[in-house]
DNA sequence: AAAATGGGCAACCGCTATTCA
DNA sequence: ATGAATAGCGGTTGCCCATTT
């Protein structure tokens, strides 16, 4: 393909320019546009993406491939429910760094920064328009971070005694996901891993696309799955065998909960709602058998809204 | 059965930061 | 030092599908 426009007058260019435009393709993309753009990284590899797309022959922008590659084509993209584990290093990640979507990403890896995203859009900020408060308000982030987030650590922890005591079948995806979870990558956090909360906690099967969508739960996590996404499986970069990047899964530090998530005299004694009946009422709601992300029952509601006030 | 509604997600947009010639 | 190109980020939009009316 030529270099269009390229020595002309800026008005030629102009207009050369729309015409390109106008013949750039938007929207959802095919198969065939998949093959190609991956087709083209595993032979040249990326980046460079504006020259990538028009010699990979593909009528889009640079940012369109860019983004297609990086959220859906990579070998590395991790789809399916989001892990008890993962809403948990959500929830805790986001405490911490605000809407920094790409470096909560980092730490869980496999997860794009857009599904996280759309996760904290569609899940939590939901809960909180139930719950009649703004999800950046103090009353919201308490609520998290002493009722959701404690609730989820019990959770992963039963979880965790229900996968120890059960046979070879399950032990086999919890196995494969321990490498995930132990050497998740966190940097600039004091979070240090008590009890093994990561993979070993694993009840969600390991994703793959035969059991994306039978994993649902009741709250349908995660469960829409491009079939595009299987030529993956196919695929690889110059030089990665299958694994683009070897140190992504290498741990430079543990992950897991700070003393004072797991320490009541420093997780739960603060100010505002009344948290000691919360943790009674807790206890209740871990016993209640509900699903993953189901959280907020009709009682549960109840009671929160008793205790903002609302 | 058809229309309306809402949720979830992929993709796009606008902006800033970084790189490079 | 500077400006263009590129990369990356967070917010937003629009489509698809399931559910409700």
């Amino acid at each position: 393909m030529d270099v269009k426009g390229r020595g002309f007058s800026s008005i030629t260019t102009t207009i050369q320019s729309e015409e390109d435009m106008a013949d750039l393709r938007r929207g959802p993309w095919t198969v065939d546009e998949d093959l190609s753009l991956m087709n083209y990284i595993a032979n040249h590899g990326e980046g460079r993406w504006n020259s990538l797309a028009v010699s990979a022959g593909l009528k889009r922008t640079g940012k369109s491939c860019r983004l297609r590659w990086l959220n859906y084509l990579r070998p590395d993209v991790r789809r399916g429910n989001i892990t008890l584990e993962e809403q948990l290093l959500i929830l805790e990640l986001h405490s911490r760094w605000g809407n920094r979507w790409s470096k909560i990403a980092q730490c869980l890896p496999g997860r794009t920064d857009n599904e996280i995203k759309n996760y904290w859009r569609t899940r939590v900020q939901k809960h909180a328009k139930q719950l009649k408060c703004d999800v950046n308000s103090k009353q919201f982030k308490d609520t998290m971070r002493y009722l959701w987030m404690p609730r989820l650590m019990e959770r992963i922890q039963a979880a965790s005694a229900s996968v120890t005591a059960t046979p070879a079948t399950t032990s086999a995806s919890v196995t494969a996901n321990t490498n995930t979870y132990q050497n998740l990558n966190i940097n600039n956090t004091n979070m240090v891993l008590s009890h093994n909360d990561f993979g070993s906690a694993h009840v969600t099967q390991s994703y793959t696309p035969e059991n994306s969508a039978s994993t649902a739960t009741s709250d349908s996590f995660g469960t829409q799955v491009s079939p595009v996404s299987e030529l993956t499986e196919f695929y690889s970069v110059p030089g990665n065998n299958n694994n683009p990047n070897p140190d992504y899964f290498q741990t430079s530090a543990q992950v897991g909960y700070s003393d004072s998530l797991t320490n009541p005299s420093g997780f739960y004694g603060t100010q505002g709602l009344d948290f000691q009946a919360m943790e009674q009422n807790n206890q209740q709601w871990f016993n209640c058998g509900d699903t993953s992300d189901n959280f907020w029952n009709v009682e549960d509601m109840f009671f929160l809204q008793q205790q903002l006030g609302i």
